[in-house]
DNA sequence: TACATGGTGTTATATTATAACAATTTAAAT
DNA sequence: ATTTAAATTGTTATAATATAACACCATGTA
């Protein structure tokens, strides 16, 4: 895992969707991004998804999989943009990222049956929220 | 009351999907499910899906999320249905199934800031396997 | 019998994502 | 300052993934 933060500029079409996913309190998929930056002149899929990869890169936003939506990262600075834990409740679909230093601990150091490390993870918990309990 | 322990007897397009994927050595798209079952008399990808949702939910296989491919469940026949880990090679797109006890009861055990247990998870490593570094 | 449940077959459509290509902007290295 | 390579943009088209809706059928059971 990387720890020096190089800083990334922005390009005009990355802030605006950075700042629309930034912004919106759950996670948001790729059409509904274009929906809401339109009428700042993004108009196809590919402008957001290029965004959205870029971003992705360098740890500005995570995707969730298993939802097919962005989240904005907001763990130390984007720092473990490649190990990344979420937990999601199964009934108001309420997204949040997990900072745990035991967990990317943890799983930084898991070693499968064949000694192998990973640097990079995704994880993601499933269950219900306080609210939904 | 609910039978415990039921033994779910496989329908016709469940069991020739699953078997499908079973002897497959890498997870199989849907698409490509489809393909090869079409000559099973399987020909729309409803009936896939269908197939799929419930193998899913038995825990006879597991979906890689990251890669939206499917992948039979060797895993002490499937009792960790709903907690599952993978480790996925970056170039050569190898999954592997992880059936680690340190993992599954460290995760089904981890609690998050406000306490919150989860009994549902999914974990993908990224990373080079063996052949490939 | 009837009824509930779950599976099937089918058509159509929704959703998510990328290919291909030309033009433009940016950063940096002469 | 000018050149140049890399990245980004804009655009059209299309590929890949997944679900809606509806009619019908099979099976278990009240």
């Amino acid at each position: 895992m990387k720890t020096m933060h190089k800083e990334h500029t922005l390009t005009k079409n990355q802030q605006i969707i950075f700042d629309l996913i930034d912004k919106s309190p759950e996670p948001m998929k790729a059409y509904s991004i274009l929906f809401n930056v339109q009428k700042k002149g993004i108009k196809a899929p590919l402008q957001v998804y290029r965004a959205l990869d870029k971003l992705v890169e360098i740890g500005k936003i995570h995707k969730i999989e298993s939802r097919n939506a962005f989240i904005a990262c907001h763990n130390s600075s984007c720092q473990v943009a490649n190990a990344t834990a979420f937990s999601i409740c199964e009934v108001c679909e309420k997204v949040t990222e997990i900072s745990s230093v035991g967990l990317s601990k943890y799983l930084a150091n898991f070693k499968d049956k064949d000694g192998m490390k990973y640097s990079k993870y995704n994880l993601e918990f499933f269950g219900l929220c306080k609210k939904c309990r």
